[in-house]
DNA sequence: CACTATATTCAACAACTGTTGAATATACAA
DNA sequence: TTGTATATTCAACAGTTGTTGAATATAGTG
């Protein structure tokens, strides 16, 4: 046996991973299952409906990666931090999770790109627990630009996002255009490069 | 009598937009026949398969921007640009495309997002008409940056086309956490300041 | 052993899917 | 008028969809 997992576990792992490429919409219970080397009213009994399973799914890791960004945000907290050190701190999470070298987690923040830039999903799963984390990191930059009109911060937050979005979501659009010179599974260089090139921005828009 | 539009257009104008929003899986021919007022098999008398189907309402509007954006950067050829000007030319042809006011343009940009962020339809679709616009922009950015990093410039570009995305995508997230002082409808003020943003950035990073 | 809660399978349901071929209508030219 | 190309409808197909209830197995407890 190569690995003892649960099949609860498998089938969440499988959904992740074929929810990501595919979206919601692009996967059957059936596929999930059978990729999973399961029945398909097992799917049914552990997590219910279509929509259950596949908010299990993200809710699984969407916790963790909030918890984690609430943590790194207190421990810098009050220590004067610069522009870069803020930004820095709130992509650390997603960081760490690329870092454990799970490719569950890989999967993950795909499907969370997907649901990021779906204007259905983004209103129903974003707002529970994500939001709340970006607040308070809006709010951070509230403070290293308190002059700053609330707008002029809130897109600048936009635009990181969406970068963010398009790092996640793996497309291998950028590996095309640039000849292979970079990689869409390089998240180590796009986030070290994303950290100067939106304070930068953030400088030029909000300060 | 409202609106004198043929069958054939209006099956295009209501797919666009249904798969703008669900995606291609999360549409049915028989939804969009039925919104179009029209008999399931029109559909494929006229556009074939459903995927035939998809790539008509992309390609409708597809070489109709890339040409504009050609245009658009043939006549500002030569004429010592700066930066920001070659910013604001590369998103112009997006800027005039929601100016017409048609909302099939607005559904067609938020379709785009859908294709920019989806790794499956990235390949497939962007590739053809997109994908060389693009090299031109990235070539008129080495001549600015003649001793940046081919990588470097690259990534910047990813950041603008992720931050781009997320605009066309249209969530309501954005006001959702500006407590509606920022609308994703509002594609002006978005370009507007998406150009000094996304200038500032590329010169941190590749100046 | 018997009892019980959990886990898993099987078979089936009604609804919906994309697609097609034949039948019919419409428009237009000769 | 007739002939013909285009447009539109109708009915049906085989396959897939999410979901369920009953049957069976498994594991753990007394």
């Amino acid at each position: 046996m190569t690995q003892e997992i649960n099949r609860k576990d498998r089938i969440l792992d499988v959904a992740e991973e074929l929810f990501s490429i595919h979206g919601y919409d692009g996967v059957s219970i059936r596929q999930i299952a059978s990729a999973a080397e399961v029945d398909v009213a097992l799917a049914n009994y552990y997590f219910g409906k279509k929509l259950d399973l596949f908010q299990a799914v993200f809710d699984r890791r969407a916790q963790l990666l909030s918890d984690t960004r609430q943590e790194v945000l207190k421990r810098e907290q009050g220590k004067q931090q610069s522009l870069d050190q803020v930004i820095e701190a709130f992509l650390l999470p997603l960081k760490m999770a690329q870092q454990t070298g799970d490719p569950g987690w890989r999967n993950y923040l795909a499907l969370l790109s997907y649901v990021m830039t779906s204007p259905i999903w983004n209103k129903e799963l974003m707002g529970k627990v994500f939001d709340k984390r970006v607040s308070e990191f809006v709010a951070a930059l509230k403070e290293i630009f308190p002059n700053a009109q609330d707008e002029k911060i809130h897109w600048c937050y936009h635009y990181m996002s969406g970068a963010l979005a398009l790092t996640l979501a793996q497309t291998g659009r950028i590996d095309r255009l640039s000849k292979n010179r970079c990689r869409s599974t390089d998240f180590d260089t796009a986030y070290e490069l994303m950290v100067p090139f939106m304070a930068a921005g953030l400088r030029e828009v909000c300060g």
